[in-house]
DNA sequence: CGGGCCGTTGACTCTTGTCAATCGCGGTGG
DNA sequence: CCACCGCGATTGACAAGAGTCAACGGCCCG
């Protein structure tokens, strides 16, 4: 893990690539007061590491990303954002994070100024349930094989989702960024799940039917 | 990973050791109203997982850690705590992560029915730098190695100590189970570093000094 | 002086990462 | 319409990093 990396972006391609579709314009796509709407095609950069924190934002429809690259070019996703959920919240000036639309998305804008006075509102509770989730993120990471890791976000993403199957918005790359491993451990783990009979892969790669869920809580654990 | 612990106790019998010894006495030991002072002993669990969230809390001497068990006995640390540091905040009715102190320190307690009304003071503040805190700590997680792991560590602890030659507080089982290794594991990259002339480790096997600062942050990235 | 705890070190195992080949699908252009 | 191409996902073979098991040493404390 130490080494130069060979590879430095190609999975971040799609990130670079938006990143450079979306720059010269940003400015101007670019909220111009709370509670703006903005639409998000794939792979759109919704704001990048060291961009002012002047908002924060409401995932409206869709799936945001949220990440962080090392200089080696490695990536690691500290979360997914679906509808309803808060994100692009800090102390500093500049954001620490990048975050983008994994699919066609819609982000409603909050002026960051509004924070310290309108704290009474949800965004005390946004901030804690974050710390929270992050929390959990990092026992995961820690302390979890690859199998588990897959198991609890699993169990995650279907609590999130209305059903229990449902359709994964992200590629095996962005999942493994997310759990920290590499994208052909989570295909392994997703097969191994498979032959188990805990899950079901129908033919379209991004679908998944959770068939025993006693048997992956108790992996979770 | 997956398999029964053998040893499910047995780096944690301290915390158990602590928790018995306080339990039956702890409902009187808790503060009676805010900007209570509480001293507590080394190995003192200042809030287990499950208590109501009545209090959070400010360190002002020692070192607290905070940390979640999993099921089969493996314990992660999610954070050290520092003087001047806030933690146990979080959005249920129930602490979801227990703290002990890590040696003889003193914490003041501040009733969490505050929170809603008071959240224009520093608490936000406290919430954001926390999260940011636990997204570092997943980005070391997810995609560090171990020798980078333990030097980003000791970066880190040098930050928020005053001198750059300082004494850990926390044992190397604690440090382990902050930064996702073994035990054996951090001692193998701390003599590595040593060998490597970047830190030195004089006798006392808690003191560290950092020789080359530069080479460590290298390692950082 | 003895025991226990913490830390270090060595030998070995095993999980996961890396490298590489293949498959399947969807879009594109001939 | 069909062949081609590219991308994402899967699978296999191998390598490497970290975990486990075990032994040992030093230190503190009784």
């Amino acid at each position: 893990m130490m080494q130069i990396a060979v590879d430095p972006i190609a999975r971040s391609l799609p990130t670079g690539m938006a990143r450079m579709f979306v720059a010269p314009g940003r400015p101007a796509a670019e909220p111009a007061r709370s509670g703006m709407a903005r639409k998000l095609s794939k792979g759109e950069t919704v704001f990048a590491e060291g961009d002012p924190t002047s908002f924060y934002y409401r995932v409206v429809s869709g799936s945001i990303r949220s990440y962080t690259l090392t200089s080696d070019g490695r990536r690691q996703i500290d979360a997914f954002h679906l509808p309803g959920d808060i994100f692009g919240l800090g102390t500093g000036n500049e954001h620490r994070v990048s975050t983008e639309a994994i699919c066609r998305s819609s982000v409603i804008a909050y002026r960051r100024t509004d924070i310290d006075s309108l704290s009474e509102s949800g965004l005390v509770r946004a901030l804690m349930s974050a710390l929270e989730r992050a929390q959990d993120h990092a026992l995961l990471l820690g302390r979890k094989s690859a199998v588990e890791r897959i198991a609890i976000f699993l169990l995650d993403m279907a609590e999130r989702m209305p059903d229990s199957r449902f359709d994964l918005p992200m590629s095996r790359a962005d999942i493994g960024d997310y759990l920290g491993l590499s994208i052909e451990t989570v295909s392994r783990s997703l097969t191994q799940l498979e032959r188990d009979g805990l899950i079901e892969i129908p033919h379209g790669r991004r679908s998944i039917g959770l068939r025993d869920r006693a048997a992956l809580e108790r992996l979770e654990a």
